[in-house]
RNA sequence: GGGCGGGUAGCUCAGCUGGCAGAGCACCUGGAUCACAACCAGGGGGUCACAGGUUCAAGUCCUGUUCCGCCCACCA
């Protein structure tokens, strides 16, 4: 055992300091690394943050998490592994390189696709994966050798081998189909990266002529400027309102293109007039009511959202400008027969807000339901487990009614499909097919589609490596609801299609942090305060402490800069309490100490206990994933009982006259319960705990090596938390009578209790504890049972505390505290009355309550019977 | 249109198996006591959103109402 070093506890506590020196200590003595054992590893990835991105609040209460459990894990002794990593990030990375040359004037074409490329890993290499350098000031352990990204080379591989494998399993196909285009970021999206918004706007609607009448068949549309590509008009076949329309023909107003009516099961006859206009190119439902009555598909826009040559007139407008002149054009002509004010759920681009455009296009597909059965399967059989747990439903849902998943991007940074074509010939296939005239597609794949393989690919798979076969699957996954669709069921699937076994276990979502005024934080809103500032200022373990403890599972945090308090002031706390037991461990070496030896006394015991408990409840919570919880149980003991209670009972025992056995007692238990907080504590705070911990007296290279405590049973002990709690209760009664009588807080004062023996006895037992605690000069047990004649009193337990002050207390403010004490507690006694003169209470609750309730009714009566004498003692009594 | 979460002290929120409503912050009173003023001691503060129901007993379970917030959804 070392013996700790006296100096390295200074005051003040400066957490920018102590935060400097740990993370190279823990990663030279390798700390972070997977130490082999027999049992199964506990193994974690971070989900990994854009190469664009920087620090969020967000990602440090996610880190905290994430580091919580895993320095938890290893100091219970399991192998660990966090595996670190950042994610290429397709159209984000791609968006920030192309503002820098639209700086300079240029654009991606202009500089080609090679030499963009080589841009973009430039800029990647200089400013990307910021976040994870700020990570380790934040004291996460994760394994850096095996950081991974998911452009790198091997991991590139595992995509691409990827998309081959489901393609000759007949799960991915090309095809010509309606996407979610972004006009903006010029590519097609996945249904998930389509945010709606509902926007006010309007319902128009247009009278089309039919031909060879005088007749109109009004629709309505909240996209007139689509009406140019217009090729039918459809209506329900069960409306007998326009039975007699069908098969007739319209004539498109602008374009004079005639058009079919037809009739489909898609309409619906009680929405608007009960007819709609088709536009096959330019709406996704159209677009299959093209295909059922053979209509042809005209396009009428670019990429770029622009009226192209099938538009006439409007030739070269932008969609929205079209849209008015259109509007303009059809009431001119007399063909808008109304307009109503309506509300759109617009679909926006995930990353740039643009509204989206529905795209007929040829892309890329993945078949969904088939790799969504199983995993639907492993939730449904509890082999993946989400906590909380209602997230099972969203999931399960989301899977239920998944569609395929268009994962061709017209980008240029991310893994290019690996297709080639030549001539008529197309071979799919990871590298370069033999012979001459390959073209490869221009196309990349969805930033998720090499995501989702995350948990395997980052131990080198499609290799069948050791590391795979040791860490797959991984343990747990932390991480935002938010991205439950984008990854979370993803990497289920592809868990199951390729390894046949879930990637994880368990799946914890974190708190969404959101300001003050309830808004979600963003870089937009520019309401979030930055991470690194939080950092200097607070100290990195009182942010994670601060996040943790104030973030109840499944809960949204309002966060407040402020309540970073909490950690900064419990870690100085924790520090001040070290340095008291630090200068009270004298030269005594605890190493030689034998637990058999100790002569424990009530209140080591009774701490002995409570910590006992600690444990107990700590550990519990973090099993269970409620990790403020956890936090709180920590915060509670080491302040308000170890802090609070104990190390001011041990005080006088440390004193320099004291009984030498007591003192090394006192000692041995204050050091041994400081030790264990330190190990509670670290998880969360684990600089300030390495710090404390190698300063006291200590056994192994680093704490977070350290083993987890475990709850000795033979330190609970009921019987003396009982004694111990009459004895704070008796304490703080003085203190409140001391208060309450404006008693000056340094004067000391004379205390008679008046009690049952046992009660006296123990009161006895302690008094040398007690008596500094409550400024006591003399503490008389009256074994007589006299009382004085004018004091001011409270009862405790049954037990009378007098403070005979005569002179010194106000007596109308003592009787007064009497009679509000009284009135309180006759209140109390009246509803235990009630209680027990309930016949049905007395019959149905259970037995142990309706005793409890009868000891009560007995102490109430007493207790009253005793303030009664009280008022009455002073009742002659002249202040 | 469906689904989910929330409404508890002035604020932010705990409250797990139904059994005397809690914490932190803020507020009030007092305090430089040799671990800590980033502290200590004491205190005030509640119709647990509303209405029913179940139960001996409801913040907790059930039903309905209401207000906030999220998620999903191809009725143009």
């Amino acid at each position: 055992m070392q013996r700790g070093d006296p100096e390295a506890l200074q005051q003040p506590y400066d957490p920018g300091r102590v935060e400097g020196r740990w993370y190279p200590f823990w990663e030279e003595h390798g700390v972070f690394r997977p130490r082999a054992d027999a049992g199964r590893p506990f193994v974690i990835s971070i989900p990994p943050p854009n190469v664009t991105g920087s620090l969020t609040m967000g990602h440090l209460l996610g880190e905290s998490v994430r580091d919580v459990v895993l320095r938890w894990q290893r100091m219970e002794g399991r192998e660990t592994l966090y595996v670190p990593g950042m994610d290429h990030a397709g159209i984000a990375t791609q968006n920030v390189v192309e503002k820098k040359l639209r700086d300079d004037g240029k654009s991606r074409h202009d500089l080609g696709r090679e030499d963009f490329l080589r841009e973009v890993w430039a800029w990647k290499d200089q400013y990307g994966g910021l976040i994870l350098r700020q990570l380790r000031r934040f004291g996460i352990s994760a394994e850096w050798s095996r950081e991974r990204f998911t452009l790198d080379e091997g991991y590139s591989r595992a995509v691409l081998h990827t998309f081959k494998a489901l393609y000759d399993k007949g799960l991915i196909y090309r095809g010509r189909y309606i996407v979610n285009w972004c006009p903006r970021c010029l590519t097609a999206l996945s249904d998930e990266e389509v945010d709606h918004a509902d926007t006010s706007g309007h319902l128009w609607y247009l009278k089309y002529p039919i031909k060879d009448s005088k007749q109109f068949v009004t629709v309505a549309t909240t996209r007139p400027e689509t009406m140019l590509g217009d090729t039918a008009v459809a209506v329900s076949p069960k409306d007998r309102r326009y039975a007699k329309l069908v098969g007739r023909t319209a004539v498109l107003p602008l374009m004079r293109r005639e058009i079919p009516i037809v009739a489909d099961g898609m309409v619906d006859p009680k929405f608007g007039t009960g007819a709609v206009k088709v536009t096959p190119a330019h709406d996704p439902n159209d677009f299959l009511t093209g295909q059922r009555h053979g209509l042809p598909e005209v396009v009428v826009m670019d990429e770029h959202g622009v009226m192209n040559d099938n538009a006439g007139d409007f030739r070269g407008l932008d969609r929205f400008e079209a849209r008015k002149r259109v509007v303009a054009a059809l009431t001119d002509a007399g063909y808008l027969e109304k307009t109503e004010p309506y509300t759109v759920p617009v679909g926006q681009c995930h990353r740039c807000h643009t509204p989206i455009e529905p795209y007929l296009s040829w892309q890329w597909f993945v078949k969904m339901a088939p790799l969504a059965a199983p995993a639907i399967e492993a939730a449904k059989k509890g082999q993946v487990k989400f906590y909380p747990a209602r997230y099972k439903k969203v999931y399960l849902n989301w899977l239920e009614n998944i569609r395929d998943w268009c994962i061709s991007r017209q980008l240029w940074w991310g893994h290019r499909i690996p297709v080639w074509y030549r001539g008529e010939e197309m071979a799919v296939s990871v590298d370069r097919p033999a012979g001459e005239g390959w073209r490869q597609d221009e196309d990349v794949l969805d930033t998720w589609f090499s995501s989702w393989l995350w948990p395997f690919a980052i131990l080198g798979w499609p290799g069948e490596t050791d590391d795979l076969k040791r860490f797959y699957p991984n343990s747990l996954m932390v991480t935002g609801a938010d991205i439950i669709f984008f990854w979370v069921a993803r990497m289920v699937m592809a868990g199951l299609e390729f390894r046949g076994e879930v990637p994880f276990q368990h799946v914890y979502f974190t708190s969404i942090l959101r300001d003050a005024q309830g808004r979600k934080m963003s870089k937009s809103l520019r309401n979030s305060p930055d991470p690194i500032e939080m950092m200097e200022r607070y100290g990195a373990d009182a942010v994670r402490f601060s996040l943790i403890y104030l973030t109840p599972t499944g809960q949204d945090l309002l966060f407040d800069e402020k309540r970073l308090e909490t950690g900064k002031f419990f870690a100085n706390k924790v520090w001040n309490a070290a340095r008291l037991v630090q200068m009270r461990l004298g030269d005594e070496d605890l190493a030689k100490v034998r637990e058999s030896s100790l002569r424990l006394t009530l209140a080591d015991r009774w701490i002995l206990s409570r910590y006992a408990d600690a444990v107990k409840n700590v550990t519990r919570n973090l099993k269970t994933y409620r990790f403020n919880e956890a936090a709180n149980a920590l915060y509670q003991f080491a302040w308000a009982e170890f802090c609070d209670w104990y190390l001011e009972m041990a005080k006088p025992r440390w004193a320099d006259d004291a009984d030498p056995a007591d003192r090394t007692t006192a000692r041995w238990v204050s050091w041994k319960v400081l030790d264990g907080i330190l190990r509670l504590l670290h998880p969360f705070m684990p600089f300030v705990s390495e710090e404390i911990w190698q300063a006291m007296p200590h056994d192994g290279e680093s704490l977070a090596t350290a083993a987890w405590p475990r709850a000795r049973k033979a330190w609970f002990d009921a019987e003396t938390e009982r004694q111990v709690g009459f004895l704070q209760e008796l304490v703080v009664a003085v203190r409140n009578l001391r208060a309450e009588n404006k008693v000056a807080p340094g004067r000391t004062v004379t205390v008679i209790v008046r009690g049952e023996p046992a009660q006296l006895d123990l009161v006895e037992k302690l008094a040398e504890q007690i008596r500094p605690l409550a400024r006591i000069e003399s503490l008389t047990l009256a074994r007589d049972g006299a009382r004085p004649k004018v004091a001011a009193s409270a009862v405790v337990q049954g037990a009378e505390v007098f403070l005979p002050l005569e002179g010194l207390i106000d007596l109308d403010v003592e009787r007064e505290r009497l009679v509000k004490e009284t009135d309180r507690l006759v209140r109390d006694l009246e509803g235990t009355r009630r209680k027990l003169s309930n016949s049905d209470f007395l019959a149905k609750a259970k037995p142990e309550v309706v005793e409890r309730e009868r000891q009560r009714l007995v102490q109430l009566e007493e207790t009253l019977a005793k303030l009664k004498r009280a008022q009455e003692s002073l009742h002659g009594a002249k202040g």
